[in-house]
DNA sequence: AGAAGATACCTCGTGTGACGAGGTAGAAAA
DNA sequence: TTTTCTACCTCGTCACACGAGGTATCTTCT
């Protein structure tokens, strides 16, 4: 039972970690790549999000610092921490079991 | 945004139907199987697979009735249904999907 | 004979993540 | 000037997973 029960729910923190592991960046940023780089199959809804954020936070995942006034709305920008890394590399390898284990339980013949 | 949301948490009907496509079956059995195929990486929880028996029941995606009186404790097997091997074929295709989009988000990049 | 353990079923209550709905606010475009 | 886009945030609800607890039969061990 090497998989934790949160995996079939969870991914949302992983994918974010992913994101904050190539720079530093804001919600809504985020987002966008997220989209982008499924096609637009996947984007997060922003309750999800912001909830994700401040789970993450409280973990000691990511910390936020608000961006330097531009022009525009203002951002809160998120970076992920040693925690987070370490985090995210466990993410990586649950995720990597769970694949093999659903391959193996829903797709192991056609039809 | 063709990914469903319970996505992440619902693929244990997915795998019960999974495995009722081959044969007919019983609780105790399939989380057997589920154990075995997967190495002992996974399987259910009592209270999930009941409960999700339970839901596919009330969704039409499978039928039950109880085995005949044999040696040892009474068994309720189970039967797909049609709808259930239609959903089934949606489940597979929405995992594929799933695992495409992680992949990229999750595994993009060795971290 | 009695205890323990495997087989096999079931329910109730709780916890948590996803997210719909609703809200704020500045900048750009119509 | 009204709408749209960027950008943030919260509250309440829903659904699934599952811990805990319970029933009953059959086999094995002492």
């Amino acid at each position: 039972m090497s998989i934790s029960a949160d995996i079939l729910r969870g991914h949302t923190d992983a994918i974010i970690l992913a994101q904050l592991m190539e720079r530093d960046s804001y919600g809504y940023e985020i987002n966008k790549n997220v989209s982008q780089r499924t096609g637009g199959a996947y984007g997060f809804k922003e309750a999800t999000l912001y909830t994700a954020f401040k789970r993450l936070e409280q973990n000691g995942f990511i910390t936020s610092y608000w961006g330097e006034d531009g022009p525009g709305a203002r951002r809160r920008y998120y970076a992920i921490t040693e925690a987070g890394m370490r985090q995210l590399a466990a993410d990586r390898q649950e995720w990597n079991e769970t694949r093999a284990v659903l391959d193996a339980l829903i797709s192991f013949k056609e039809g």
